[in-house]
Order: structure tokens, then C-alpha cells, then sequence
DNA sequence: TAATTTTCTTAAACTATCTTATTGTTTTAC
DNA sequence: GTAAAACAATAAGATAGTTTAAGAAAATTA
């Protein structure tokens, strides 16, 4: 069977337990494939999050505009990788934060209410989501470690050798709101580091 | 039967989706109780970490030491709140922080085979333990945007709001830690705030 | 290909945060 | 109850990071 469309995230779910047949199909009969341009908007600030995400192709950026309007990028998404805000996914609040795409891109969507019923029939979709929020978990903490004891330095070296795919294709704007610094004093910094 | 040792356990699950009577019995048979005092350590860096812990009462520190011997606090857990090192417990490799009581304290443990079993014999005790780590995930991403985007003063500010109780057990200096800033600029903050 | 927008760099002045050192106070351990 | 250890406040000089502004390079769009 394997239709195609959920066939990136089958192959996805081979590193995790697998899922029931059942499973499968109503994975298959729910979720939703979209192909979207550079710099469109899945969640906009304000709007309760209704989706859980997964990336085929390409890179979203999930970020948060402070009272000054300043952009803060608080993750990037690539190929299979999840994204959503949990918070107002769950709680069905207002989200406090936009997630765009930085590439053309292709995404798989699933509704709240589906994402429920799937939890509810298949124990082991809902164990691979806890290993998957588990490393997330892990990723956070991670980076709230280094603001709490490293320089902005380390933390952009890091973030290079954590992730030189995401160096290549992403603006150093967008890198140095994520690790939490200007783009004029990441250029400083990168001054000191190619030389 | 809900036996005294784990009844703060059962109490505290209440609140999630209900376990199975066999789980519970399971539960009661693998979970260890120990009576800590101040500055015990738990868990130190190097080590394997082989639990996952429940704090019944006290307050727990986690914290990494960095190449200059600075100690950087990553989280602190109290009451009706669980603590381990995910990525040391679940990839089997030393951990690179260390656990610690900063008051006398009262735990519960599971043991990682234990805590296997009881992912494998219980969905519900298994996706209680994804909410868990998604609110957990929640609170990680909700502080690294506060590094990226907030002045230390701003998250002192949000660390009293959030942790009100957290904030009169615990000493300056932990606090400092938490927030990522010397103890003499906390104490530059906390006279701005006060007057 | 030209026009437009975005990105990157530089520099100088400014602000936030750190370091070190000193002193008095509170807590803890015996 | 007292000695020892940990904690808190202060100040001055040093470093890290921001702001503003301007120009050059690169990428996108027309």
C-alpha cells in the first residue's frame, strides 16, 4: 500500500517503533501535503495553532516578535523535523509566535483533532512522539545550558558545527537572531573567526 | 491498597490520564524512596545516569560545571516535579551534569530497566510521561526566548513572577546561576527592583 | 539585464554585564 | 553557642554586546 504521500514520513517512522497497519492509513487519510512559497506563514501570531507539522522539504523558521517589533528565531525546521507551538496547540491559546517558511518548501499537516485520534489508536504513535518531544527536550535544554555559560562566540561555533547544513542556507541575520545577538556584532564575530 | 510510598506518585497522576490497577502495582514494586539531606548528590557528572526521579519534597539543583570551574544552574526541581539527564539516561552515556539537593529532600526513583517495563506494560503511564515532557519542552523553549530576546533584568523579573515560592527557598547566587549572570550583577538588578 | 531588495561589513559611541576586591551579615556545623 | 562557611551588597575598572548610520556585495524580482 505506502501511498506516496505519507511515504517521507513512513520512511521517517522506520528509525522509531513501528506503527500498526491501521495506523498507517489513517495516518494516511488525515494528514495533508502542501507546497508553499518562500516567506509564507503557517502560524501567525495571535491565531490559535491548529497543526502539528512535519518538514519534507525545505526550512521554516518558528519566531517571536517582542513590543520593539524585533524578530527572535526561536527554531528552525528542515526535512524531517516537527514543528508547532505546543503550548497553543494544546491549551487552544492564542500562539505568541509566527512560523514561516525560509525556503520554498513542502510540509505534511496534521489537525489537532486528528493528532488526538491517533494518539488515542495507536500507543506506539503516541510513544514515538514522546521519544521525538524527549530529543526536543534535549535540544532545548541544551541551548538554554550554553546562553546560561557560554559567549555568543561559542554559541555561534556551535551552532556551525551542530548544524553546517543550516549554515549554508540560511542568512547570518537569521542566524544571529537565533543564537540571540545583532547581525552587526555576529559580523564581528565572524571577523575574528574565518581569519 | 495505594501503599504510603508512592501514594504522593498516584495523587500527583490524578491530575493525567488514569494508570491501570496492574501498573500502579508495578509502579509500587520498582519505585525506591530515600530520604536525602542538604547537598547530596544525586546524580555526578561522569556517571551514567540510571534514574528517573520524582521530588516528593525539597528542592533539587542541576547543574553544569564549565572549564573554568563555574557552576551553571539548568534547573531547579521541587514538589510534584521530575528530574533526570534524558540524554545520559536514554543513550546510555556520562552525563555531563551533576544533581544535587539544595534542602533536605524526599524522592522517589525508577530505575531505567523499571522504567522500560513500565512504558512497555502501560500506554497511559507512557503517554502521561509525553505530556509531561511536552509541558517540560514548553518551559525550555519559553526560556530560551527569553536569552534571545529579554534583558537579565526582564528575566529576573519573569523568574519571581513565575517561581514565587522558588524564589524565597533559594539563595541569590542559585538564582543568579539560573538566569546566567555573576551574583554582583543580580544584586545591581535586585536594587533597581526593590526601591 | 536592470532595478530593487536583502544581506553583509565597518566604525564609533553607548549600554549591559563581568571581574575583582572589600566588607558586613546570615547560616550551618560542631 | 561559637567558629567556620556561605551569602549579600557595593564599587571601580574591564569586556561583551548594542545602536546608529553608511556603503558595498549579493540575491531576487521585474
Amino acid at each position: 500500500m505506502n501511498s506516496i504521500k505519507i511515504q517521507h514520513l513512513l520512511n521517517y517512522f522506520d528509525k522509531y517503533w513501528a506503527i500498526e497497519e491501521l495506523t498507517v492509513k489513517m495516518l494516511d487519510k488525515c494528514v495533508t501535503k502542501r507546497k508553499l512559497k518562500r516567506k509564507e506563514n503557517i502560524l501567525t501570531e495571535g491565531e490559535k495553532c491548529n497543526h502539528l507539522t512535519f518538514v519534507i522539504e525545505g526550512i521554516l523558521k518558528t519566531y517571536h516578535v517582542d513590543k520593539k517589533g524585533n524578530q527572535h528565531n526561536l527554531q528552525f525546521t528542515s526535512e524531517n523535523k516537527w514543528v508547532t507551538d505546543f503550548s497553543s496547540l494544546y491549551n487552544s491559546i492564542p500562539s505568541k509566535l509566527n512560523i514561516e517558511t525560509i525556503e520554498p518548501s513542502i510540509i505534511l499537516q496534521i489537525k489537532k483533532e486528528d493528532l488526538f485520534k491517533l494518539y488515542d489508536n495507536s500507543p506506539m504513535f503516541d510513544r514515538n512522539m514522546r521519544i521525538i518531544t524527549e530529543n526536543a527536550f534535549i535540544e532545548q535544554q541544551e541551548r538554554v545550558l550554553q546562553h546560561i555559560s557560554s559567549t555568543a562566540h561559542e554559541r555561534y561555533l556551535y551552532f556551525l558545527n551542530k548544524y553546517p547544513d543550516l549554515s549554508n542556507r540560511i542568512s547570518n541575520i537569521q542566524i544571529a537572531s537565533y543564537i540571540g545577538v545583532t547581525p552587526e556584532f555576529l559580523s564581528a564575530i565572524r571577523k575574528k573567526t574565518t581569519i
